[in-house]
DNA sequence: CTGAAAGCGCTAACAG
DNA sequence: CTGTTAGCGCTTTCAG
């Protein structure tokens, strides 16, 4: 239908300019919207320019606007399937807004500040450190370098890093209230990595709820790290308390110790029962029906993305989303052994 | 120690060569391993750079090299967990190589072609394209335009994309052995997504090597999409014509669909045994122990950086790596219910 | 081995 | 509204 170019150099604004006899600025405006150009000017250039296949080159644009309109994204390993959707749903929110994502994945370990270097090479306009560590020389630093540095489901105590993240405490406290309806009088936690603020935030709001109800605790265990395993070796523990529920700090672990527990005899949850936090999509699988608490995601993306790009630089540099309690059978006493319908249990009952 | 910058404008090789009375060639060179200087004035050079804290900026050599050192890597949903691996590892060992990573994530329903001009707009070197679709002409379009793009675990039929996957022939005819040797004798499979190279050729593997051994095959299924649900679903019809093993085209759907067999009271493996295909992290948790082909991530990431940035423009542009058989419990007569030790079953029992 | 000059592709300030 | 001019930060001939 129309012709197409065939060579491999890449067109600049100069050919097109050249072709229909306009200047190279007039090109660039034709392409930015705020510029004031004549309508049907604009429209004989970008017609030209999608004739031609061409697109304003992007480095090019950056040199000058000291803007990449690309956003890094770090983080490290990616074990827990919560990380993989964060990511998913961080870079397409970064999309939307315009920008891209450049991923840093850091080995085990390894800390944000070795690669930061790199990431200041490419101009990037905002870093999202989604589940790494990063030290507070560093990110005064970054701060100093005028770019903007968000903390997702993090936060370092002692600096003004705008950071987004679900209430861990509310969510903790959500969970106590429920098991305690539910029944249970016997409570536990099973922790994760102790150097992690989602984990001592959901400890805290779990103890504290505990507190205020004048209920004592069950035990708890503190975990190396986050995973399956770690998950299981702590029910294994914690059984000795005697516990008739335990709090896991996220849902691979509790997806860990409901196995230990089944394996041992404790029927889930008339015996024990198990909450996890994060809602992963293992979680609904019917063979786990893992109750949790749900982090909105999606709003959590967003808030990330306006921190990071929006220049709302208004008074919130901490927000935090609620988190929504999800009961499945892993903690529902009163549904526990009831008849199961003919499809997969993705739908879950939610509290009134 | 040393003085440092608290200037927010960032630092130019200008500003390190008039601090040390030399042209903005020589720290240009300095920087360039392959240039040659004189050892002490590049000491001297590479010593002021960090003094300041200079490091090039990537953007402006970009402009001049026409290399961003940026490969582009583009995924669709990752809702199955096997590519949030594949995802990390790609990064990691493109950044090991000296590349960054740009991540595209695409919607469902969404597929390469729109993408694609953002992707020219940033100069990026290779494209990695992962668990998308494109479509041949604009695949063309790409090699027209002298960038490299890489299919993994997908091949594009017509078009000599170069591509990297795992041996999923040879790895079904595998599982059929493994299956048959365990004394199953009508075998079915639950197919994921008719449109995938993936799927197409587990099944092809799997039919071929039952006809090769006479063995007529028990029934199959196919599947709109490869989630849990579907692999529920799957299993639910299979039972219709009795199987006494299911090879599911891959981890998720096999999850799935035992969930569905135990609840129809159908005991795996004894009854129904039961393989996938990638090993996910979640295959090895006890609760599931599911047999699987494992693909060799690491070797898969290296051979697809190579295609896409090393310039051996070598013969090899199909790479297939074989899988390797994982047994467990899923489909281990021998084995089955026999003690379980102490310990969650990370580890497996491999084939002799 | 080093310096000078040119230019990658683009946008922004300044005139008209 | 449009053209001209001047760089953004870097590498790369080309001379010396």
């Amino acid at each position: 239908m129309r012709d197409r170019e065939r060579q491999s150099r890449s067109l600049t604004s100069h050919d097109v300019a050249s072709m229909l006899g306009v200047s190279r600025s007039m090109v660039s405006r034709a392409f930015n919207p705020a510029a004031s150009v004549a309508p049907e000017m604009r429209k004989r250039i970008i017609d030209a320019a999608t004739a031609l296949g061409y697109q304003p080159n992007a480095i090019g644009r950056s040199l000058q606007t000291r803007s990449s309109k690309i956003v890094a994204l770090v983080l490290g390993t990616m074990e827990n399937p919560f990380y993989a959707q964060v990511l998913e749903r961080l870079s397409r929110e970064l999309q939307l807004a315009g920008f891209q994502s450049l991923l840093f994945s850091l080995s085990p370990g390894q800390d944000v500040d070795s690669q930061l270097p790199f990431l200041l090479q490419y101009n990037v306009d905002a870093v999202v450190i989604v589940s790494a560590s990063i030290s507070s020389g560093v990110a005064t630093r970054w701060i100093d370098s005028g770019r903007r540095v968000v903390l997702f489901n993090r936060t370092l105590p002692g600096t003004p890093l705008p950071s987004v993240s679900c209430d861990n405490v509310g969510g903790a406290r959500q969970i106590v209230d429920h098991l305690v309806a539910q029944g249970c009088r016997r409570l536990a936690f099973a922790a994760g990595r102790k150097d992690t603020s989602t984990n001592i935030e959901r400890e805290r709001g779990f103890l504290s709820r505990l507190a205020e109800i004048g209920m004592p605790f069950a035990g708890k265990t503190d975990g190396e790290h986050c995973t399956f395993n770690d998950g299981y070796k702590a029910a294994v523990h914690l059984l000795d308390h005697k516990p008739d529920a335990i709090f896991f700090a996220n849902d691979v672990m509790a997806l860990g110790g409901m196995e230990a527990l089944r394996e041992r005899g404790a029927r889930v949850p008339e015996d024990i029962a198990v909450v996890g936090f994060d809602d992963i999509p293992a979680a609904a699988w019917r063979t786990n029906s893992l109750s949790t608490i749900r982090q909105p995601l999606d709003q959590m993306a967003a808030s990330a993305v306006d921190l990071a790009v929006q220049d709302n630089q208004g008074p919130e540099l901490k927000v935090i989303h609620p988190g929504t309690l999800v009961v499945r059978d892993s903690s529902d006493k009163g549904h526990a052994a009831a008849g199961r319908g003919d499809a997969p249990a993705e739908t879950s009952r939610m509290p009134v």
